[in-house]
DNA sequence: CAAACGATTTTCT
DNA sequence: GAAAATCGTTTGG
């Protein structure tokens, strides 16, 4: 089934953020439908945390749809090359969000491996949140969408995944937050091969 | 209006 | 392991 909107409005970012760890993220632009397990992810906490784009309740044009309610897509371009893709949580004007980092392959792998100019599936394909996005077809004008569909949604397919198995950690990429760069606020699964190395560990 | 920078990935040494 | 690629957003004059 899609998740509701009252998956994502609830007010613990960091919680939602471990339970999208084996849900199933599905893209389905232009008729082609591609779709992979999310193995890793980042909690941001808005007001409240440094790593955030919207730390301070910093409102801005672009971090505008953050403060969003629950349940839409927020697109962000990095270093002029990657679009990052992040779930809007919480309710509206509590800017709260998730960056999807990884998805293990699942449809639509030919279309995937086209987007990327590649020939084998390998880790490679989806590990890391540039390249996760570009294989699904994610772009910055995808931003503000409802991830009920049809374009884009996120899918609880039942997939058993031990609680054991899921591991948190620092995030990746934000030790200009200080303090907040030591929050246990990334969380993947263990042993997947899919889950990006990131700079550290 | 001009300048600096980033929630990254790829490629070269 | 280090450095480049590359552009929208943000910030300062």
């Amino acid at each position: 089934m899609i998740l509701p909107e009252s998956f994502y409005e609830r007010k613990d970012v960091v919680k939602i953020a471990r339970e999208l760890i084996g849900k199933v993220l599905v893209t389905n632009f232009d008729s082609v439908k591609t779709s992979g397990i999310i193995v890793e992810t980042e909690a941001y906490a808005g007001a409240s945390d440094k790593a955030s784009h919207a730390f301070g309740n910093r409102r801005t044009n672009r971090t505008e749809v953050m403060y969003a309610h629950g349940g839409i897509s927020y697109v962000y371009l990095c270093y002029g090359i990657h679009h990052l893709f992040n779930v809007v949580t919480n309710v509206k004007d509590v800017p709260h969000a998730i960056l999807i980092r990884a998805i293990e392959p699942l449809e639509g792998i030919e279309a995937m491996l086209e987007r990327r100019g590649k020939e084998k599936l390998t880790p490679v394909l989806t590990a890391g949140p540039g390249a996760m996005s570009m294989a699904l077809g994610i772009l910055t004008r995808h931003t503000g969408l409802p991830l009920s569909g049809p374009d884009i949604y996120i899918e609880d397919r039942n997939i058993n995944i031990r609680k054991a198995d899921i591991i948190s950690g620092t995030r990746v990429g934000v030790d200009y937050a200080a303090e907040d760069a030591l929050l246990p606020y990334r969380f993947w699964l263990r042993d997947n091969k899919y889950v990006s190395k990131g700079k550290g560990l």
